[in-house]
DNA sequence: CCTACCGATCGGTAGG
DNA sequence: CCTACCGATCGGTAGG
């Protein structure tokens, strides 16, 4: 990697600690060279502005990235096991990277999705393979279309990701013991069709 | 309601429209009291600070306090019924306010849930009568903690209104169409017990 | 509730 | 002529 190439890195690096963590409009371009390590001036040599960084850092970090694997990579013989398998994996995917949704809510909020589409375009390719991987192992799923169980799937993890951000340190424990194994059962339970076991 | 309330209360509306569109260090308090009709000094009368008047706007106008009434007032014989209730009228109250979470998302990214615990306050007893509620007419409902039943179905329409905001206009319809059905559909399949129907 | 104004800081750019 | 970056400062705006 040259020496411009790495430079660039840690300015995205940086700007998508400093942004999850301050939001957009909360972090100065001063702030953010800073702890970069070089001059102001020196950060617009390789962006055209902090747009253009923000665009970076999403493209960079975007959930959907971090989710696409995990569900991808799933293993199992069962529909059962396939879903556990790639709840897990989501779930420590959440857990490394505990504030990757904040990019999200700062693309809503201060940008009204304007670059959600770039994600989407390469996204979609990878959604569709998933979906025709979900419909040949279709036996005991319910006739749902596969778009909607994906999207009750990767729904799950925002909303259980939303409600721990927002209640995590504020509700007693049994609003939040177990509760991801809760979802993902009554999810299964949800998509899977009714069978004497 | 006297003039001052009067002019209070414009503001907390200003705020509302401008703080959803544009985020939080998006609006300017000179833009907030040029679009509230008085002028920038003006605003300072009626509160301490910018911080101040977000914590009006999110207290007047928290989604919990959307969705509550929604699901108290669900009417039903059975469980079935009383879940489509609940789920159209927490639909309808979003179609009404369409963009009220991004109160919630301006929350986490920039005060990092600070006010949140003062909405939990007045929500929580609500919630133990809905949670009370439903345990009395648990029946055909699956041994789940009530808990876990209201989180599943308020993070259904978190994620919903989500995948709305983010996709709504770059997705193909089938992504979309009667998208709420199915997931209240998989819910509810999720949370009753199987049954001879 | 307004006019006038503050210390400081904003995102971005100058020449070298 | 290139790259990567500097110290200094631009015109405007932030909350108060």
């Amino acid at each position: 990697m040259s020496k411009g190439e790495d430079t660039r890195q840690t300015i995205i690096d940086t700007a998508h600690k400093l942004f999850t963590r301050q939001g957009y409009h909360g972090t100065s371009m001063r702030q953010l060279a800073k702890e970069a390590g070089i001059a102001l001036g020196g950060v617009y040599n390789h962006f055209s502005g902090k747009e253009d960084i923000f665009r970076a850092v999403f493209m960079e970090n975007h959930p959907f990235l971090e989710m696409l694997p995990a569900i991808e990579g799933a293993q199992g013989e069962t529909i059962e096991d396939l879903v556990h398998d790639a709840a897990a994996q989501m779930l420590a995917a959440i857990k490394r990277k505990p504030d990757f949704i904040n990019l999200i809510f700062i693309e809503i909020v201060e940008f009204k999705n304007t670059h959600t589409h770039e994600i989407f375009e390469t996204a979609f390719p990878r959604g569709v393979q998933i979906v025709a991987r979900m419909e040949e192992a279709q036996g005991s799923l319910r006739a749902i279309p596969a778009l909607m169980l994906i999207r009750a799937f990767i729904g799950l993890f925002f909303s259980y990701h939303l409600a721990e951000t927002m209640l995590g340190e504020i509700t007693p424990p049994e609003f939040r013991e177990n509760a991801m194994d809760y979802q993902v059962d009554i999810l299964l339970h949800g998509i899977l069709e009714r069978s004497e076991e």
